[in-house]
DNA sequence: CTGTGTGAACATCTTCACAGCT
DNA sequence: AGCTGTGAAGATGTTCACACAG
């Protein structure tokens, strides 16, 4: 297949032809008319776009059960994310290989971070631990982390950070599942109208995604 | 502290506190002209909205090191989850504790959902796994997935799924760092106007919460 | 003729600004 | 006087529909 178009690409994604269209606009006339667009020129270009195209080293600090599934983690490499190194606070745990990668003590971090010119780094530490970490990658060169740690990270000026926390998607589903359960029992007034509404109007569009709103703090 | 206003908790949240009124307002009119928010009522009535006063059984499927992370996650309990079970393939594991609770065999599988009433599964399975345990959750009756595996799921209507893919997030830091290093060098054309300019203006927001167009693929 | 690229229309979301309750 | 709750204005996002390139 090696062309496509907007229509076959918009089906396979769930989303209406003309945001797509309008979307890859945004990164160039990439298509040709009457054809459709270079399946290959075209994952080029949103590769590129997007930064897959890049070699990203990455350093995983906290090696415990959730450090491990991520230095595991299969589709890191496939989107130009290399594990550059695996750190750990526990001594007992130094030169024991994990996904291949032998794991080093937390003393080294700031030498790794130079080392290999990391500028991406994930945190899957314990809380407590979470902001002293993260202040010595900053302080390393680190401008951008990933925190699976739950607590609110504070970081300087031109540091990005975004928090993953595993429990919101499972809070996503449980509030469509309270509402599949409550949907003509809602007769008994427990939803004031509007609130109701807004939510059958979610569970309308297509799946649950419907996302919490923004202003529901972490 | 007893009661709150609008303009705080939008200051915590960094959002603008027109917004946080309207958007509690779908909830009902839980707030006191001239004084703001009793807090503990608040918390009840937004709790209750989200499902968070319910007792929300769930099994875990696929007890590897990312299944181990997730039964360990103390999040879940705080939010109402309760992990009723964790569900293994391999024999080996059956018995084994894992966050104190004993592994049990896939062959259970059905008998286990019923006996707790479980509607909400977690799939931490390997990709090769993750249709087939979801048809038997399916058919066990669950109804609202949580998909860690990376593939896409086919459920039949009136299931809900949702897929958590660990990288995307590192994408979107790797997206914003990759603009800070290009700041300035965007004027040697590499990027068409338009896509700079929307770019540029993504990154203005705070943070980088600006998430990738809601077309890509997963 | 087919299917892109895009102004213009429409829809939704956010913010403003203020009436009205406490 | 202070702060909510909410219409109306403004901003942003999506879809329509069609001129035009191949």
């Amino acid at each position: 297949m090696p062309t496509v178009s907007s229509e076959e690409l918009a089906a396979a994604a769930g989303v209406n032809s003309a945001k797509l269209r309008k979307d890859f606009s945004y990164l160039g006339s990439y298509g040709t008319r009457g054809v459709g667009y270079d399946v290959e020129y075209l994952v080029y270009q949103i590769s590129r776009e997007l930064g897959l195209t890049q070699d990203w080293p990455v350093v995983i600090v906290g090696i415990g059960n959730l450090g491990a599934a991520l230095a595991n983690y299969g589709g890191f490499a496939s989107r130009g994310f290399r594990v550059a190194a695996l750190i750990d606070a526990d001594p007992a745990m130094a030169g024991k290989p994990v996904a291949g990668i032998p794991v080093q003590h937390t003393d080294d971090l700031e030498k790794i971070i130079q080392d290999n010119g990391v500028s991406i780094g994930v945190i899957a530490t314990p809380a407590g631990a979470a902001q002293q970490v993260c202040d010595r990658l900053v302080a390393a060169g680190v401008t951008s982390i990933l925190n699976f740690a739950p607590t609110v990270l504070n970081v300087p000026e031109g540091v990005d950070v975004r928090k993953v926390d595993l429990s919101i998607e499972l809070q996503i589903l449980a509030f469509h599942e309270q509402r599949k359960a409550g949907e003509e029992a809602a007769a008994d007034g427990a939803l004031p109208g509007a609130a109701a509404a807004a939510a059958r109007k979610a569970a309308a569009d297509q799946g649950p995604d419907g996302d919490v709103p923004a202003v529901m703090p972490a």
